[in-house]
DNA sequence: GATCTCACG
DNA sequence: ACGTACGTGAGATCC
């Protein structure tokens, strides 16, 4: 078993380095040659020279807990441990076997970033059995799990952290007693199947979407700017134009000046530090003032413009390919979150915003994006988790869920609900999934307190086994301090034994609704490795490149097409087995606005 | 760096 | 009486 430690901005540049380098090609790691002392290859004589200057202290390091390979890659070097230390230029040769050779097993810390690193230099990281930041995360997903933490009750005294190297041969063994402790404590937590099938190889899964990317129309998307920038301008001009004065439209607190004391405008909320100016907001004082309507539109138009098409325009690579970095151990509910760009927010809701997405294209004109979303995913795993009878029966019938929860809440026949009563039941849906309050639900739905109570209740009276799961929940979740999905995913609340009632109550909510979010983000996980692998056992062209937590996205040849829909569809609906079944809407076209249902 | 605003599921 | 819907990330402003 070998142990791998780095920080990422090093291996990065290391990587970068070595394509640069003249390398070391003739050793391998069977070859390399023993000696006491550490050894820095000169690429200009060939040669490893010893130099006992910095390192002669640890020279008789003690703890490492076996005799096998250990790899630190740090800066542009990478140092490998063989018994005795070498320190080596980086080597496509020497990467490869370690992290390509499946007979010697490596525990990583942050295998995505391996993976990624190896996949530019046309390596496949092969061997991988532990991820101790993945098994942190799965151990606890509220801990930072920086490699840095490892170290933290460790004896470290012989080594000076402040010297990277140093401080790599440290975490060496504090990484073998973390990989111990977590694989122990994943063991007893029941989440064997969470970590090893899910969560592992689904880093790999992450590296190769972040890889390839997907496909931006620059040329479209620059002239799409160009055309909010001169609807900007217009705005501008006009609202400066309404307001009497030239001002900061961007500033939350020069617009407050403007709207309610030069135009003096009724305010109705206010923020920390000021008038509130957000769009619910501005959208009640329409009526009062046309500037209004001008600055809604300044707001969405300035978002659309320095967010999304400038924001991604800075991101595009030489081949017109955004690469989002997905972040597997960060959210608290077992989401991915990503970022740099975050490609999980590209607007859809607003006609405007979405064309946006006619900008995100598949590879060429042999190929196709598909595009499928689970349908109510939550909704109907909590119908299975809570077990309640009247909701299963719902989802088996393949009925319209609010409409159905309208109807069985108001007591009228499914045909005879209206839309107000389907809108209604559809906010007390989501409003079960966030972890629902009657204040709450009143604000959302404009109606009172009082209204909203009744919604509630008749939607327990109805649905009495989801009102008893989530009365369970909460009281096994105050007794043990944590909630777990059905899969084994576990979220600590300490605010559950906080003393102030607001943070209470905001632990009982995440205590409703983690085991429903965090269920949703188990099952596409696991969905995710399972296309990839029957992706890959069918010989298909076709590539997962996105995941937005309900939906998955493929790039595909066109030939390829039929083939991979149907895989898609049928690993993203039969990831699991429930009590009720998983619906996923299937389309595909030449770009995210066409394959997008 | 905190705050506000707004984009998504 | 109190007063927050759950989970995220990014850009702009301002201290």
């Amino acid at each position: 078993m070998s142990y791998v430690g780095f920080d990422k901005k090093p291996l990065a540049a290391l990587l970068r380095e070595f394509e640069l380098k003249t390398f070391l090609t003739r050793l391998s790691l069977d070859t390399l040659p023993v000696d006491d002392s550490f050894g820095l290859f000169d690429e200009n004589t060939d040669q490893v020279q010893i130099d006992f200057t910095d390192y002669t202290k640890i020279d008789s390091f003690p703890q490492l807990p076996n005799k096998d390979l250990y790899v630190i890659l740090e800066e542009n070097n990478l140092y490998l441990y063989c018994e005795k230390f070498y320190i080596l230029p980086a080597n496509k040769e020497i990467l490869k076997a370690a992290f390509c050779n499946s007979n010697k097993k490596v525990v990583l810390y942050d295998s995505k970033t391996v993976a990624l690193a190896l996949k530019k230099h046309t390596l496949e990281l092969q061997n991988c059995v532990f991820d101790i930041m993945l098994a942190s995360y799965v151990a606890n997903p509220s801990g930072k799990a920086e490699m840095s933490d490892l170290l933290i009750g460790k004896d470290t005294s012989r080594f000076s952290l402040s010297d990277p190297l140093q401080k790599n041969f440290a975490i060496l063994p504090a990484m073998e007693a973390a990989k111990k402790e977590l694989e122990e404590k994943i063991k007893q937590n029941g989440q064997e199947s969470l970590y090893y099938d899910t969560e592992l190889p689904l880093a790999l899964t992450l590296a190769n979407m972040e890889y390839i990317g997907f496909k931006l129309d620059t040329k479209g998307l620059k002239t799409f700017s160009l055309h909010l920038e001169e609807r900007l301008q217009e705005r501008q001009a006009e609202i400066y134009r309404l307001a009497g004065q030239e001002f900061n439209i961007n500033s939350p607190k020069q617009l407050g000046e403007i709207l309610f004391t030069a135009l003096a405008l009724p305010s109705f909320r206010k923020t920390k530090s000021g008038f509130s100016t957000d769009a619910e907001t501005l959208e009640k004082l329409r009526p009062y003032h046309p500037i209004i309507n001008e600055l809604l539109d300044y707001r969405m138009v300035s978002k659309l413009k320095s967010t999304y098409a400038e924001g991604l325009l800075k991101l595009v690579d030489q081949n017109g390919r955004i690469h989002t970095s997905f972040k597997q151990a960060l959210t608290q509910t077992g989401r991915l979150s990503s970022t740099e760009p975050n490609l999980q927010n590209i607007p859809i809701r607003q006609a405007e915003g979405r064309e946006l997405r006619k900008f995100f294209i598949a590879e060429d004109e042999n190929s196709v994006l598909i595009d499928a979303d689970y349908s109510q995913i939550e909704l109907r795993l909590l119908a299975a988790i809570s077990r309640d009878t009247a909701m299963i029966e719902t989802f088996r019938n393949g009925g319209d869920i609010h409409r159905m929860t309208a109807s069985q809440v108001f007591g009228v026949p499914p045909e005879d609900v209206t839309s107000e009563m389907r809108k209604n039941a559809k906010a007390v849906n989501f409003g079960i999934v966030y972890g629902i309050s009657d204040f709450s639900l009143a604000g959302d739905i404009g109606v009172s307190k009082r209204e909203a109570a009744d919604y509630i209740n008749g939607y327990f009276k109805k649905y009495p086994g989801v009102e008893r799961y989530l009365k369970e929940t909460i009281e096994k979740a105050k007794e043990t301090g944590f909630v777990t999905t059905i899969y084994g995913r576990r979220r600590y609340i300490p605010e559950l034994s906080a003393t102030k009632k607001q943070l209470q109550a905001f632990g009982e909510r995440v205590a409703m609704n983690t085991p429903i979010q965090g269920a949703a983000a188990d099952v596409i996980k696991l969905a995710m490795v399972n296309t990839e692998k029957a992706l890959k056992r069918a010989n298909l062209s076709a590539r997962l490149i996105l995941q937005v937590h309900d939906e998955l996205i493929i790039e595909a040849k066109k030939e390829d097409v039929t083939a991979a829909c149907a895989i898609l569809k049928q690993e993203m609906e039969h990831a699991v087995t429930l009590p009720v079944p998983l619906e996923v809407d299937l389309s595909f076209g030449d770009t995210w606005y066409d394959a997008h249902s």
